[in-house]
DNA sequence: GAAAGTGTGTTGTATATACATATATATACG
DNA sequence: CGTATATATATGTATATACAACACACTTTC
């Protein structure tokens, strides 16, 4: 029963003639929509095993370098998980999906050839709350840094970053020049970013968020609450706020395949 | 000169103990490394011709299975733009970079378990202003079609549907009923879309807005503006309003490249 | 019983090869 | 001059092969 996927991929039926006329899929692709389809009907739920690389193979026909370009390319996109030396897994649903890439501001403002520079407002050494204990996976009370700096392009504020810091993980956090260096670039050396999660929101900032920002009460912002992994540990918890008036978040996206 | 790339990529240099001590990147890591500092650094500013890949072959001395995986993975990144039979592009740059899937908002209801359900609000043939005949890339004055439409989560209204569409590409468009399938769905099955933008912005609704998402006149809203292409050509410019406090937009990212 | 070694299965990467497909350019022909 | 037609170049995909890296179960050894 080789190259049977189940389902037809290579037309889109009765779609308008002069679209969507295009010849069958590639392999790898119909290799992507038999997966998608198994995890969307939900006959693969989360954490369920996919069959190997090598099972692939023997039941869909396709050599192993197809097989290994779907599932590599589905893992990209957030819905499998794969392990070395384990196998691949059914990633948990996510909500409102998106991936994001990760980016410095300065580099940001500097791609946009204007002149950035941060002012420090806040440096310290706290203990955990119980909501910041969750948020970095360490026990309630524990040490943990805290620094909220403010971003500037142009000399107009544009960011309020507002992060706490592992101190198991960046012992030396509270002793760097932010001014000098961003602490995204910094982290980014310390311990490698392997995994990330983002949640985007709209609010209105609190009073002394609008006084470092130079907005009126009513002004919406933008804030995105970013918490990145090394390693199967959470390093890092940021809140990155942005007035709404001053920034977008700009994107593209090629053949959702959803 | 084979296999120099210019920088040193195998090491993070003085990184902390137990972290960051990983072995020389791969190759395909090497490539997309020193690509990105190319772009980066100015000397191949938007729009500059990448080396052909059998050049890369060359100048690098790696197999062009290897430059093409780095390449291809640049271009879903939004680094490169391809063109087959012609060339590889550095593309411009975008301000903050982001990638998202493309989601039907009733799918995302149904896997909350929530009920949804639909109410037009317009829909209607008009003629293209400046401003929509620019985002659908149509002359002034063509007709255009338009829709209002409010979704709700559990009878709460959670987005406004704001669309316009090209009805070269979609004549049948008004006749559609929306409150059976939603316009992505739709217009997916008409023009499979191959390429997409998007805005994030954080925003005060207008008072009409306000009312039909039963918000306050201070609720900041999340707005994304999407537009979504066709073999090239501009299906539709859709701007999708949230209300900030009863929607999120997650997402999570792996190997930020940057 | 605990530690060290061994084997097997899995994913991750790299290469050589081949052919398909799209675009632009040069060439021949009328 | 205009239009086919061939040719070169570039990307896109598919395969076979090989080895590396990692995890886990099992066996051996002390």
């Amino acid at each position: 029963m080789s190259r049977d996927l189940g389902q037809d991929v290579s037309e889109s039926s009765t779609a308008a003639e002069g679209l969507g006329q295009n010849g069958p899929a590639p392999l790898y692709m119909q290799v992507k929509q038999m997966i998608l389809g198994q995890i969307r009907n939900g006959n693969w739920p989360p954490h369920h095993r996919v069959p190997s690389e090598s099972e692939l193979v023997k039941e869909l026909g396709f050599s192993r370098m197809t097989i290994n370009r779907a599932l590599r390319e589905l893992t990209v996109d957030g819905h499998l998980v794969r392990m070395q030396g384990v196998g691949t897994f059914v990633a948990e649903a996510k909500g409102h999906s998106a991936l994001f890439e990760v980016h410095n501001i300065a580099d940001e403002i500097a791609a946009r050839r204007h002149r950035h520079h941060a002012e420090i407002i806040k440096m310290e050494r706290g203990s955990a709350t119980t909501e910041q204990a969750i948020a970095l996976g360490i026990r309630e009370g524990a040490p943990v840094f805290h620094s909220v700096i403010v971003h500037y392009d142009n000399d107009e504020a544009i960011q309020i970053e507002d992060r706490y810091v592992n101190p198991e993980l960046v012992p030396d956090y509270l002793q760097q020049d932010f001014s000098r260096q961003t602490p995204f670039t910094y982290l980014s050396q310390i311990a490698p970013l392997t995994e990330g999660e983002h949640v985007v929101e709209a609010v209105l900032a609190a009073p002394w968020e609008q006084q470092l920002l130079h907005i009126s009460a009513t002004e919406p912002c933008l804030l995105i609450r970013r918490r990145t992994w090394s390693q199967r540990r959470v390093v890092t918890s940021a809140r990155l706020l942005y007035p709404g008036t001053r920034h977008r978040l700009e994107g593209h996206f090629k053949q959702g395949d959803s």
